[in-house]
DNA sequence: TGTACATCAGTGAACGCGCGTTCACTGATGTAC
DNA sequence: TGTACATCAGTGAACGCGCGTTCACTGATGTAC
């Protein structure tokens, strides 16, 4: 493929710049969102004249779709690192809300609205697969929730659930959009004149969704 | 200021064009986005040639703030007549739920990520305020929600709650988060593939909501 | 009703800009003998 | 260790494109006497 073998010191440092392009993409997406996103404008503030980056991706949907690819995994294996360290579902909660703190532009790319005319690429799927088998399994460790019409519906619609019972799949679905809810208002500023402190209401929809 | 007076036939034929020019401008939203939303690209739609949109709106920062306030005039008129028409919580729920599927690229203008770089127009928040009004006087109506801590730290930033307790403010928040979750992450797509239908996840949310 | 003037809608050319992307090329870095 | 060659990173010029916006101008439509 004509691609440098890995290991060695060419590989190491086009990996290095790689991440260099992706660091300053995030910082362009910040500011401005995903959809201007613009190759020159990266290759300037990394030093480079811009047909450089294409020694780096193929293009810039390609960029794009890296982007996206990370933010999806990052966010699995914080949710798979907290559950692994004992978390339940309030602290997978926690952890949402930290994750997407950090960097409201990163939640907002992979909950937001879509990037218009770009499509997922076919990883992201796999991934989020991925986040909803830890979180169903945390839910499944909660105390189980009443029956109700919407779990009869759910038990019809098992791909996504695993092993776990419709109760795990409802809760599932109210922890996601709830907290989902919460936080995309706060970060796009739809709380901004309320006053109120939007972590005590998030904190009040984790009680709900977890019955306690 | 040099605008024709009101009522007059040019007076009548502009505000036509300017709906033309809208009409024109929500297609393009409904395809591409608002970011990608472009005055010559309209123009040529129209039949017009790009120069002559200057008639009608200053500049490219002017329509979009016209649509963004139709778009919230909007959601704030359906929600009145449907109250006046004696609705209770649920219903103003279903029409929530209409009045996004209709045109999803309009609510996503008002409840999405924020246009990059673009600031919402004073006009918007009085009118934000009239949306709440409007469901805090049916959260009102329903019966009293158990007291709990985020009813005591809302209670404290009373300034959007009109006249009425904290309970109601608990659950006009609720109801806004927790309906915006599943409208929103359906919107996005982020459901398809799963198989269930998002109506009835949303009317379990309803449920939820109204404390039924 | 007719004429003189002002107002307004729309055009076409032009401006500078930044974008994604291609291409031929220069140098540096690695590899094979 | 030294030489010959292949591989790769990065450059600079150039492409076509569409954008927002300005300007001077032409015709049509309205208004005032």
């Amino acid at each position: 493929m004509g691609k440098p073998e890995a290991g060695t010191p060419r590989e190491r440092y086009r990996a290095q710049v790689r991440e260099e392009i992706k660091g300053f993409a995030w910082e362009q997406i910040a500011t401005a969102g995903a959809s201007a996103l613009s190759l020159n404008a990266i290759a300037k503030q990394i030093g480079m004249s811009g047909p450089a980056l294409y020694r780096y991706f193929a293009n810039r949907d390609e960029l794009i779709t890296e982007l996206i690819t990370d933010a999806y995994r990052s966010l699995a294996d914080t949710f798979r690192t907290r559950a692994a360290a004992g978390a339940d579902l309030a602290g997978l909660a926690l952890a949402l809300r930290e994750w997407a703190l950090a960097d409201p532009q990163r939640y907002l790319l992979v909950y937001g609205t879509p990037v218009p005319g770009y499509h997922a690429p076919a990883d992201t799927t796999r991934i989020t697969a991925e986040i909803m088998a830890t979180l169903l399994a945390a839910c499944a460790a909660e105390p189980p929730a009443p029956p109700s019409p919407l779990q009869e519906h759910l038990a019809e619609h098992r791909d996504w659930a695993g092993p776990h019972p419709a109760g795990a799949q409802q809760r599932a679905l109210a922890f996601w959009t709830r907290l989902h809810g919460v936080l995309s208002l706060e970060l796009a500023g739809h709380f901004t004149g309320m006053g109120f402190d939007p972590a005590q209401l998030y904190a009040a929809e984790v009680e709900a969704v977890t019955g306690r």
